[in-house]
DNA sequence: AAAAACCCTGTAGCGACCTTAAAGTCAAGC
DNA sequence: GCTTGACTTTAAGGTCGCTACAGGGTTTTT
């Protein structure tokens, strides 16, 4: 199987696969005379296992830690289930903040109905009002992982 | 105002400060004798103004649009509420993204309740199991630009 | 045999910063 | 007047997870 054929059968494209060998988290594969990667179906697997556990919002550094525990099946996973804990932690807190933002945002919405001269538009002027009262920079509990409202996995 | 009092009453990093300055956010401010940047007060209001959009998980280009609003008052600001309009959208996308990763995470962490060898792993294998059906990538619908579970403002 | 489609490596870019480095400036204490 | 330490300056490089070239080689199709 040649890359773009892998890439294919794990709806990836050739770079990222390239990318995921480079982070040393596909082994390199056997090359052809011509210098091919040549890919076999274990790798389709560990391809597939990345992909999944990024489409679960998973960093690399994540899903590196779970291949560590495929490679090594005599280990004790317990890591791998505070891993999860943490990750659903992620998850449910970026949940709570984005349900806090979009209730601020659509209240924000709501004070500029037509469309008018910036002057008297009420979103900007909300806006303005809202960030004089200097809060406190409302940080995360924990740093967490999971990104704004921009980007994401995607196709 | 030196850059470390503007960075304290904004509750930001003069790194950042100075970041906002080069991408043309804020303007360049006096400079002392000994070329300190110098700031006052209105600096101070679009700083806020910035962070607290930033806040509400704006990018520095939606915040890039807003400032050229507040900065032509006579403009109309019809282009103001639809841009508040799609980010609401993007939000609302987002929570509706993470709520299905959460359920399929927490699902996910009910298969290894306990530590044990890693080949006996409920949490891997059900990841394994998963990966097999290679899904065809569910890509979001629009692009959006709500971003994972990692990162965000935070303090 | 030519053209199109693939593959290779290496590098640079995205966004929103954060960190580091090397050098200059300022206020206080001795 | 001199040192110390806390500030400031610019510039460059790092982060994350890719993506997009550029400039070559190879294979497949026409």
């Amino acid at each position: 199987m040649k890359i773009s054929e892998l890439a294919k059968a794990a709806h990836t494209q050739s770079e990222t696969i390239r990318y995921y060998e480079r982070q040393g988290l596909l082994p390199e594969p056997a090359r052809t005379d011509a210098n091919y990667r040549s890919y076999n179906s274990s790798h389709l697997e560990r391809l597939a296992f990345i992909r999944h556990c990024r489409s679960l919002d998973m960093t690399l550094s994540e899903v590196r830690t779970l291949l560590r525990f495929k490679d090594a099946p005599e280990e004790n996973c317990a890591e791998v289930n505070s891993l999860l804990d943490a990750h659903v932690g992620h998850v449910t807190q970026r949940i709570k903040e984005l349900k806090a933002l979009e209730k601020e945002l659509r209240a924000l919405r709501l004070q500029c109905a037509s469309s008018q001269q910036a002057a008297d538009c009420g979103i900007l002027e909300g806006l303005e009002q809202a960030a004089r009262q200097a809060q406190p920079p409302t940080g995360r509990a924990t740093p967490g992982h999971i990104h704004g409202a921009h980007g994401g996995v995607g196709s």
